[in-house]
DNA sequence: CTCTAAGAGATTTTT
DNA sequence: TCTCTTAGAG
C-alpha cells in the first residue's frame, strides 16, 4: 500500500483529519454548519482509494441533492483519478433508479419502465379517484399522495397496513392499493416506490443482496440527518454485516421532517453499528464570532441534542442588527435601502440573501425591490422540466417510447387542440376499462370510426417511427415539430416567446445530454435488452430525477432571495432573516405540533449560519397575511440571542445611524393614525406584569380609560381594562 | 373549445 | 389578499 500523498491530507484540522482517516469501520461524523462538511467526505473517499483500502468499485456514495453529487464528483476527480462509471455516487433516488434499471426483471418492472414526478404522480391520482367514483371533496388528490408517498417512506405497501375501525383510512388503503396496481399496469413508479421497490427487491433477492453487500465495502452518507426511516433500512440492508458505513450530519440541521425524515436514525446507526460516540467537527470556517455566539446560543435551548458546539478563530466580527419595522412594507423597504447601501459599499448582490420562513412573504420584498430598481433573483419557481411545454414535449416523447403512458396520452391527446374533446376522451377511457387496456389501445381500436383519434395514432405511430434511426437530438426536435407545440404556442396570445425559446432549450438540452450512469449500458447478462430507445429513456429520467435549476443562474448580480429551507448548504457574505415574528417564525402551525418548536428553532439555527459577515434580523409589528392583518410580537428566537451580539436598529433612519451604536429604542407610534386610547395605542408593546410581553392589536375608548385587545402571544390574547391593569409601554 | 367567474385554500420541499 | 383550480356559459 501506497502512503497517501500528503497533499490531500495537507491543511486539514485535527478533528477533519481525524475523520477523514477513521479506521475502516462505521463513524458517526457531526458535522456542524460551515464545518467543511463536503471537504471530509469526498477526502475521505479519495484517501480511502488512494491507501488502497478499496477500490472505487467497492464505494457507495449517497446524497439527497443532484447538487451535491456532482459537487462530490467534480472535488473527488480532483484529488484521485476515478472511472465516473464504475463509482456509485448519486442521490438516494439517482442510484435506486440505477439499480432498478439493472435489475428490473427481479424488481418485476418492464425494461423501459418511468419515473413518475410529483406533478405526474398527481395526475395519475386524480384520475384514479375518478375512475373509483370517489369525489375529490370526499378524498382530496392531495392528502392521497401525501398519505401514499408516507406510507411507502415508512416501508409499508397497502397489503400490511391496518385499516382500523376508521371507514376513511379503510377507503385510503384501498385507494393506495389500486394505485399501485395501476402504475404497475401503467409501468411507472414514483419517486417514494425508486426507493421501495429497490429495498424489497434486495429483501427478496438473496444472490442480489449478497453481491451488494459484498461488493460495498464502504457506503458513505451526506445529510445523514435527513434520511428517512426506508433510506435507513436500505442502506443497513446494503451494509450488511461488512461494510463500514460513514455518515455525515448535523442534528442541529435537521429540518425535513414533514416530508419524513427521521432524526432518530443518528442514534439508531450507533446502536446498529457499533459507533460508541460520534466524531465531531465543531470549528467553523464561515461564520464572524457573534453570529456563532448566536448561533450556539439559539440551538442551545433545544434537549435531546447529540451536543457539538461551533467555535471558530474568526474575529467577533460586527454586531448582529435587529430592526422591529413597524409594518411589513417598511421591513421590505429597509431590506432594499439596505441591500443597495451594501451594493454602493462594495458588496456583491449576488453574496447578500434574504431568506423568509413562507414564499407568502417575498411579495412585499419583491414590491420594494421593484420599487427600489434592485436587481433580485428567486429561488423556488417552477423548474426547467416542471414547465408545461416542456412537459408536453416530454409527454410526446414519452408516447414514442411507451404508447401505453396513459398519463401522457392524457396530457396531449388534445394539446395542441385536435378535436378531440373531454367527451371523446371520456368515450376512450370507458373503452379501455370495458376491454381492459390501455388508452392507447383503446384509440388504436376506435380509429378506424373516428378520423380524428386517428389522425392522432398515426401522430404517435409515426413518431415511433424515429426510433432506431438518428439522434436522441433529432427524436427530440421531431416529437417537438410533429407534434405541432410551436405553431401551438405561436398562435397563442400572450407571452408564448418564452415557451418557445424552452422547447428549443430542451432540443439543446437532448443535444448535450450524456447519460453519466451506468444504468442504460448493456449489461453481459441482459443483452436482449439492447433497446434502441435507451438514449430517450435516460434523457426522460433525467428529466423526471433532475428537474434542473430553479432559476437560470444568469449573469447580471441580483440579490438573492429564497425560504430558509432553500438557503441550507449556502452561505452568504451578508444575511437578512426577515419576519421574525411569532406565529411565522416560529410559525404558528408548528407549536400546535410536538417537538415543532425545536425543528422551527433548527430552522432558525441553519438560516443564523448561513452569514458569513453580516446579519440583520428584522420583524414587522404589523402584517397583512391572506388579506387580514395580523399583529406580532418578536420572535422568541430574537430573544434567545444574547444582548451582548444584538445591536437593535432604530426604525426611523436605521440607515443614516446604525454606523455608531445607538440606543434601544422601539418604535411608539402605531402607524395609521389611531384614536387616543388613554395614553396607549395599536401595535404598542406593553408589559404586564402576569402575562408578560404582549401587543395591542384592538382597543375602544372609553373616555377615562380604554379597553384594550392584548395579544401576549404563548400567554393568548387578553381583553384588559386601563383602569385595572398595569400595563407599562415597552 | 375558450373564456369568465366563483370558490377554496394559503408552512417548509427534493427526488 | 391573492392565486390556483374548476365549473359553467357562450
Amino acid at each position: 500500500m501506497t502512503a497517501s500523498s500528503p497533499s490531500l491530507l495537507q491543511g486539514l484540522n485535527p478533528e477533519q483529519l481525524a475523520a477523514v482517516t477513521w479506521p475502516p469501520q462505521s463513524a458517526l461524523v457531526l458535522a456542524g454548519a460551515g464545518s467543511g462538511k463536503t471537504r471530509v467526505l469526498t477526502t475521505r473517499i479519495a484517501w480511502l482509494l488512494q491507501t488502497g483500502q478499496v477500490g472505487v468499485h467497492g464505494i457507495l456514495a449517497v446524497t439527497f441533492t443532484n447538487k451535491a453529487a456532482k459537487e462530490m464528483q467534480t472535488r473527488l476527480a480532483a484529488m484521485v483519478p476515478v472511472n465516473v462509471r464504475t463509482l456509485w455516487l448519486g442521490t438516494f433516488h439517482g442510484l435506486c433508479h440505477r439499480f432498478l434499471r439493472l435489475h428490473h426483471r427481479d424488481a418485476n418492472l418492464p425494461s423501459a419502465f418511468q419515473i413518475l414526478d410529483s406533478a405526474d404522480q398527481l395526475a395519475l391520482i386524480k384520475r384514479l379517484l375518478k375512475s373509483l367514483n370517489i369525489a375529490e371533496e370526499i378524498i382530496a388528490p392531495r392528502s392521497l399522495q401525501g398519505f401514499i408517498n408516507a406510507q411507502k417512506e415508512a416501508g409499508l405497501r397497502a397489503g400490511v397496513l391496518d385499516a382500523g375501525p376508521d371507514p376513511y383510512s379503510r377507503r385510503l388503503i384501498e385507494c393506495y392499493a389500486t394505485y399501485d396496481a395501476l402504475c404497475q399496469q401503467e409501468g411507472v413508479v414514483d419517486f417514494a416506490e425508486l426507493m421501495l421497490r429497490s429495498y424489497e427487491t434486495l429483501q427478496q433477492h438473496a444472490v442480489l443482496r449478497q453481491h451488494y453487500q459484498n461488493r460495498f465495502r464502504h457506503i458513505l452518507v451526506d445529510e445523514f440527518q435527513d434520511t428517512n426511516k426506508l433510506q435507513y433500512a436500505w442502506l443497513k440492508l446494503l451494509a450488511g454485516d461488512g461494510a463500514a458505513v460513514f455518515a455525515v450530519g448535523d442534528d442541529d440541521q435537521s429540518i425535513y421532517r414533514f416530508r419524513g425524515a427521521h432524526v432518530g436514525n443518528m442514534t439508531q446507526l450507533m446502536r446498529d453499528f457499533g459507533i460508541d460516540a460520534p466524531v465531531k467537527l465543531e470549528q467553523n470556517y464561515r461564520s464572524d464570532g457573534h453570529i456563532l455566539t448566536a448561533a450556539n446560543a439559539v440551538i442551545a435551548h433545544n434537549s435531546e441534542r447529540l451536543g457539538k458546539n461551533l467555535r471558530t478563530d474568526a474575529a467577533d466580527g460586527e454586531k448582529i442588527r435587529f430592526l422591529q419595522a413597524a409594518d411589513d412594507e417598511s421591513e421590505a423597504l429597509f431590506v432594499s435601502d439596505e441591500a443597495r447601501s451594501l451594493e454602493r459599499e462594495g458588496w456583491d448582490l449576488r453574496q447578500i440573501a434574504v431568506l423568509y420562513r413562507s414564499n407568502a412573504q417575498s411579495r412585499v420584498l419583491e414590491q420594494a425591490l421593484f420599487q427600489r430598481g434592485i436587481p433580485y433573483k428567486i429561488y423556488g419557481g417552477l423548474r426547467f422540466y416542471e414547465r408545461q411545454e416542456i412537459k408536453h414535449a416530454l409527454a410526446y416523447l414519452r408516447l414514442m417510447v411507451n404508447p401505453h403512458d396513459d398519463n401522457a396520452l392524457l396530457r396531449v391527446i388534445n394539446v395542441p387542440a385536435r378535436g378531440i374533446g373531454s367527451r371523446s376522451v371520456e368515450n376512450l377511457q370507458a373503452a379501455a376499462a370495458d376491454a381492459g387496456t390501455s388508452l392507447w389501445q383503446a384509440a388504436c381500436a376506435l380509429a378506424p370510426k373516428q378520423a380524428k383519434i386517428a389522425a392522432f395514432v398515426r401522430l404517435v405511430e409515426n413518431l415511433h417511427s424515429h426510433i432506431g434511426h438518428g439522434s436522441l437530438e433529432d427524436w427530440v426536435k421531431s416529437a417537438i415539430v410533429e407534434s405541432g407545440l410551436p405553431d401551438y404556442y405561436r398562435n397563442q396570445k400572450g407571452e408564448h416567446q418564452e415557451r418557445l425559446d424552452n422547447l428549443e432549450e430542451l432540443v439543446h438540452a437532448a443535444q448535450a445530454f450524456k447519460p453519466q450512469e451506468s444504468a442504460f449500458e448493456v449489461l453481459p447478462e441482459n443483452t436482449d435488452d439492447s433497446n434502441p430507445a435507451f438514449p430517450l429513456l435516460a434523457f426522460l429520467s433525467n428529466a423526471a430525477l433532475e428537474a434542473g435549476e430553479h432559476q437560470a443562474a444568469g449573469d447580471t448580480p441580483a440579490l438573492q432571495l429564497m425560504t430558509v429551507h432553500a438557503a441550507k448548504g449556502l452561505e452568504f457574505d451578508a444575511v437578512f432573516l426577515t419576519g421574525l415574528e411569532e406565529g411565522l417564525f416560529p410559525s404558528e402551525y408548528s407549536l400546535a405540533e410536538r417537538d415543532g418548536l425545536a425543528e422551527e428553532r433548527r430552522l432558525m439555527y441553519v438560516a443564523i449560519t448561513r452569514a458569513r459577515k453580516r446579519l440583520y434580523l428584522s420583524m414587522a409589528q404589523q402584517r397583512r397575511l391572506h388579506g387580514q392583518t395580523h399583529f406580532g410580537l418578536a420572535s422568541r428566537f430574537v430573544d434567545e440571542i444574547p444582548a451582548a451580539v444584538l445591536h437593535r436598529l432604530s426604525p426611523q433612519g436605521a440607515r443614516a445611524h446604525y454606523a455608531e451604536p445607538l440606543p434601544v429604542r422601539r418604535h411608539d407610534s402605531p402607524p395609521a393614525a389611531a384614536p387616543q386610547l388613554a395614553g396607549f395605542a395599536i401595535g404598542q408593546n406593553v408589559r404586564h406584569d402576569k402575562f408578560g410581553t404582549g401587543v395591542i392589536i384592538d382597543g375602544t375608548d372609553k373616555g377615562e380609560s380604554a379597553r384594550l385587545t392584548i395579544n401576549f402571544g404563548k400567554n393568548g390574547i387578553k381583553e384588559l381594562d386601563t383602569r385595572f391593569a398595569k400595563l407599562t409601554v415597552v
